[in-house]
DNA sequence: AAAGATCGGTAACAGTGTTACCGACAAGAA
DNA sequence: TTCTTGTCGGTAACACTGTTACCGATCTTT
């Protein structure tokens, strides 16, 4: 039950609310996390600071809708890897668009895994939406086992095992700790190492 | 060449600028990345702001400092582990040692390796510590090599796929994305799973 | 003893997130 | 229609951050 003024306003407030979280994304993406304050991003959305604390409630709101859009972004493009070959291949396939992405959007990556807005913890839903984002790679890992493909370990345990590793290779390339050419071998090193833990004996090779 | 004068006042600087870093690292341990701020260290400290930039050259050179000091306690804890059995039992515990290191002091590490102190980006002497830390593991490796317990790659190349692992775990453990139960067998399972890639086929154990 | 230099405390500056105040505007009542 | 009520947003302030200009105090040098 709302009156159209208050629908109206609802509306209004949307639009608004959308124009600020674009300004957002836009400066996080263009000038990096240490130039989202929020002075700046009123700034640019056209807006006043206050419009910030009614829509999102502060700046922690307003860095929990940039969280979620990081999810958003990187389940999107697990969902885009194909199906078409097998189960394991496609399982490689969705690790390298794990890198991929933080690779392509690593002011994003810096907000969702490394805390690089200062201060901010993620709520008890945007955790779940996170939750959300990983079952896709559990549900990988699970067509495997069932296709035979992989065994020895649980969907889950083997998810975590792959998500450690990506995650630790991915954090420490975005910080440039790695020689630019050692990256990529080195990281599909890692995913067939971890993996190799988990292949049917005759599978094995070298 | 330095007058008595400049001497005394050097040894003063000395004894001040330790009190300074022990309040600094005391702050650390006991209220987080979050309490350091330069006001908050010169209290604590009994001196005033100004001393903290006659003698570390701003905030970010007492941040470089502790980030040293972070490095110097991870590797006091990887020279601790005993040598005494097999070159890789004794890898796995120096695996065991850096998770150790980063669960026993969390803010230490994310000041390593998680950009807690924000804008702070360590120099190039910084990053030749952390180099020599990271050499510890590779020698380690190394001596598997050697002893003929691992083979397969070179021990730079080895040593990096297991940083890149446990830091992963390790990172996602601080953040407590995992249950608590879950995380010591999961570390010890990545850490050997990784391994497995490399051990000698005779001695692949399922 | 007087002149010169260096160090450190005070107080300010520009920035941050946040909020109290107040005017403007629309909804509902008389 | 007119008046009251209430909500929303802009301005300006508050408390905080890192940083620095000023200036007095202290020690070296002449």
């Amino acid at each position: 039950m709302s009156t159209p003024y208050q629908q109206a306003q609802r509306e209004g407030q949307s639009v608004v609310r959308a124009a600020v979280l674009d300004a957002a994304k836009l400066l996080l993406v263009s000038e990096g996390p240490a130039a989202l304050t929020v002075r700046r991003i009123a700034a640019e959305a056209g807006c006043s600071t206050k419009v910030i604390y009614t829509l999102f409630g502060g700046k922690d709101g307003l860095s929990e809708a940039l969280w979620l859009e990081g999810f958003a972004r990187l389940e999107q493009r697990l969902l885009a890897v194909p199906h078409e070959e097998g189960p394991l291949d496609r399982l490689m396939a969705v690790l390298g668009a794990y890198r991929a992405y933080a690779l392509a959007e690593p002011d994003y990556y810096r907000v969702m895994f490394l805390g690089a807005l200062p201060g901010f913890r993620a709520g008890e839903e945007a955790t779940r939406t996170a939750k959300h984002t990983f079952g896709l790679l559990v549900a990988s890992v699970a067509a495997c086992l069932e296709a035979g493909e992989l065994t020895g370990g649980a969907a889950a345990e083997i998810a975590d095992l792959l998500w450690m590793a990506v995650h630790g290779a991915v954090s420490l390339e975005i910080m440039s700790y790695f020689e630019e050419a050692d990256a990529s071998p080195r990281y599909r090193l890692l995913c067939t190492s971890v993996l190799t833990r988990f292949l049917p004996a005759h599978d094995r090779r070298s």
